[in-house]
RNA sequence: GGCGGUAUCGUCUAGAGGCCUAGGACGGAGCCCUCUCACGGCUUAAACACGGGUUCGAAUCCCGUUACCGCUACCA
């Protein structure tokens, strides 16, 4: 059976995730990608709450799912929130359509109940397995020796279900069937059914599994194409065999399955753990774990531009063919194609996402950074007016990684020094050199526009006149402005600070004992 | 164990039979620029997992081996 899509129709993708704690940088990618596609064909993009295992309910996850993808600027056309026509977006509010689903299933025999208890379930399990068997499936093997309504009596099984028996529903895989479909990344994919197990379709409870789930949903939805990770291949087969038992088979979306995003070091998916470890953000945003309280920052927190991580994560596994590596959003929305997605799964690489970064900030125009700024720059409780940071952000950016670097490298512009690199100066410290110092500010002073190069100009002739090197000047004139052997180019920085600041400090500076 | 997937520098990758003595980026090393730190420029080390085919010719196609990853729940 080969299941080829249809595709005549308006794209529409979905995100959905289950809304159980923090938000993976992988999940955001897969974000990325169903968002650029949807862009890119002018279809829709649905994010839709995958809630269906009441036991791992996390209050407040959804909430910052929402907010996450606000964030990254990859907000859906359909949600929970925004609605929209084919809702509702929850899975635990369409709970009454999946089981007329799963019962329909049962009705035309491509699924049975089955009233096995966790318990049964346990001891058929150890019971045959064996070294070549590990883990037994419920399957076509193990099927007949358990309690479901393909071994008990047709009689006994109502009066079971009469009595409210819990149970559960399973579909009947077939025993060999081929099934294959196309992948967008991968090609084809082939499976036979003999090796499939009989999976849970609608749990005890009367929730439906993932399976069941994401195809009702998707074809409810009209989805088109499904991208998520990896680890769903193995249970396409089973999607598929869904879409067709329901008499769906003419609607069956377009697969793409993601590569993984791997541990930087050894071997296995990135999990959150490693960036504890390691020492880097694996969330998007920072999250808390409402139960331990456990605050985990994410990347927004340690200063990354939301397009710049984009810009990051779409890299991780595709590229345009071309070398170049940044993308602005309208580009990647242009350029991207799942075709060009790699296979294989991709170690993240944290250095490369602060390269990525620290290009933004450095080409990126100042009035972009400048609400970041500002923000940094409230929690230190400074004030000043938008040129002026504008200008500071001009001399700076090109040092900073992070957004927290903004400050890093400009807090001398708000606060003078306190201490000073008294070892830099007086290694070659002489009273000549502090005689100038002392003449400095009139020369400053004197000067017609207190601009970089005329106070270069200025500061070097007086140099000559003393008969000094300028260049052996230059470096306390800097640590006696800023304090320290750091920052832009020392004239600019004096320029920066304006005349009477500049010439106040060197005065103070000059005060200090250890320059006498 | 079974099933599926993947396999190019340390890392992300380009490469869709000859353009490959394998290109770019991050990171590393070195040099230049230089008042500090950067930025920028230049140079450099570093890879086709292995074995068989197919072909005049293979990193590219096929098969096998190996390694790694994923799945194998009434979790998604």
């Amino acid at each position: 059976m080969y299941f080829c899509p249809l595709m005549d129709k308006k794209v529409r993708v979905r995100f959905a995730p289950s809304p159980t704690g923090g938000l993976h940088l992988g999940g955001v990618r897969t974000v990325l990608y169903n968002y650029l596609f949807a862009r890119q064909h002018r279809g829709d993009f649905v994010l839709r709450i995958e809630d269906t295992d009441q036991t791992r309910y996390v209050p407040g996850a959804e909430e910052y799912i929402v907010d996450c993808l606000q964030w990254c600027g990859l907000e859906p056309d359909e949600s929970p929130q925004k609605g929209g026509k084919y809702g509702p977006y929850r899975q635990s509010e369409r709970k009454e359509m999946y089981k007329q689903y799963a019962e329909y299933l049962v009705k035309k025999g491509f699924a049975y109940y089955a009233f096995d208890t966790p318990e049964e379930l346990d001891s058929m399990r150890k019971e045959f397995k064996t070294p070549e068997d590990p883990s037994p499936q419920y399957g076509h093997h193990t099927r007949i020796k358990m309690r479901n309504s393909l071994t008990i009596p047709e009689k006994e099984v109502k009066e079971l279900m009469e009595k409210g028996t819990t149970h559960v529903i399973r579909f009947l895989m077939p025993e060999n069937d081929e099934v294959s479909f196309t992948d967008m990344i991968r090609g084809e994919v082939k499976f036979n059914t003999h090796t499939l197990d009989d999976k849970v379709l609608l749990k005890a409870d009367g929730m439906p599994t993932y399976h069941l789930a994401v195809v009702v949903d998707d074809h409810l939805m009209q989805i088109t194409h499904i991208f998520r990770g990896e680890e769903w291949l193995p249970s396409t087969p089973l999607h598929l065999l869904l879409w067709e038992r329901l008499g769906w088979k003419d609607e069956i979306p377009q697969y793409a399955h993601l590569p993984l995003i791997l541990k930087p070091d050894g071997k296995g998916k990135l999990s959150k753990r490693d960036g504890d470890r390691l020492g880097f953000p694996v969330y998007a945003m920072q999250w808390t774990d409402p139960k331990t309280g456990e605050v985990t920052k994410g990347f927004r927190e340690i200063g990354f531009l939301p397009e710049a991580f984009n810009n990051m994560l779409a890299l991780l596994g595709w590229n345009d063919g071309t070398e170049k590596e940044i993308f602005s959003p309208e580009e990647l929305v242009e350029k991207f194609s799942m075709e060009r997605v790699h296979k294989g799964g991709a170690k993240f690489n944290f250095e490369k996402a602060k390269w990525f970064n620290h290009e933004y900030i450095k080409r990126g125009d100042s009035r972009m950074l400048l609400p970041y700024f500002k923000k940094i720059l409230q929690e230190k409780n400074v004030q000043e007016n938008d040129d002026r940071l504008l200008s500071i952000m001009d001399l700076i950016k090109e040092r900073c990684t992070l957004l927290p670097d903004l400050w890093e490298n400009s807090f001398f512009f708000f606060q003078r020094p306190t201490e000073y690199d008294k070892e830099s100066i007086l290694k070659k410290w002489d009273a000549d050199k502090k005689q100038f110092f002392k003449e400095l500010p009139a020369a400053f002073s004197a000067v017609e526009s207190f601009t970089p190069g005329s106070l270069e100009d200025a500061f070097k002739s007086l140099a000559e006149r003393k008969n000094l090197k300028a260049g052996g000047l230059m470096l306390p004139l800097r640590i006696i402005l800023v304090g320290g052997k750091f920052g832009p180019p020392v004239f600019h920085i004096a320029e920066l600070l304006g005349k009477q600041e500049t010439l106040e400090r060197i005065k103070i500076a000059l005060r200090w004992e250890f320059m006498n």
